[in-house]
DNA sequence: CTCACTGCAAAGGTTTTGCAGTGGG
DNA sequence: CCCACTGCAAAACCTTTGCAGTGAG
């Protein structure tokens, strides 16, 4: 994933979205704070650089990226809402001591879910995604 | 699993928890309402046959439930909590359209991923338990 | 230039907290 | 009886909204 300012410049006018510092200062922190950060944490992070972002601004940004599919929502039994940078599919690692959540990458787990719910056919449903939560703990922990 | 009265004041005593009608209604009113609902929906349910039940205590309540393993939170990429009166082992049928979160039991798969994670092992992390989210849509939505 | 975007401040909705009074064991 | 639990009300949080002013295209 790239991830310059000259390249989230892009990805922001690719979907016809206008170009502002805020918005690109958003994005920069999610991708550089890495962790899926609440909306406060990204809001701490940039006002160490530009003191005048409006909290307000910041959950409209939110709200108009994870529209035009440059965020995503992270979901967690919190009630504290985590965003993710990363559009790749993939799934997460939570850490049920220390809250972190970490990304997991794995085409061969896709794969074997996709080929498993093929043959299974839920009556009445109709698969669109899987969303795979693996929680457990870091040896760190 | 069991759900009368009786039963459900077995639960709270099994667990060292005082048997009080507030209690009692809540882990009712889980069972009953049956669709995962949000404290508030609990809060409404209640309220028709004991108008006096304070919300503060209902919050209360499910913090406990939740501690004695009587209830889970279900995670949703929403800012409000809902909550499952369901123990055993299970997953969940997102429908995207309507917001209705189904049971979805399935032992084969959690069989299946057992295994494929026990030879996987992820570096620096120790699995403790899976949720899958199957997200998409119920035929009638 | 113009309309979408931002800053600010107030409001909205959910959940938590503190405390006095009550009731289950 | 006593301490845990409840009711009530206020506060704390997180997020949304409205509006006037600004700036990106």
């Amino acid at each position: 994933m790239e991830r310059t300012i000259e390249q989230i410049r892009n990805k922001l006018s690719e979907k016809g979205l206008k170009v502002t510092p805020q918005r690109i200062a958003i994005l920069d922190a999610i991708y550089r704070i890495g962790s899926h950060p609440t909306a406060d944490i990204i809001i701490e992070y940039i006002r160490r650089s530009n003191p005048n972002i409006a909290s307000g601004t910041v959950y409209k940004v939110l709200d108009t990226l994870i529209e035009n599919k440059l965020v995503k929502r992270v979901t967690t039994d919190r009630d504290v809402m985590r965003y993710d940078g990363n559009m790749e599919k993939h799934h997460h690692l939570y850490c049920v001591e220390c809250d972190v959540i970490e990304d997991y990458v794995d085409d061969e787990l896709d794969e074997l879910l996709k080929n498993y719910f093929e043959n299974k056919n839920i009556k009445g449903f109709h698969i669109k995604e899987f969303v795979l939560q693996i929680k457990g703990t870091f040896n760190k922990c």
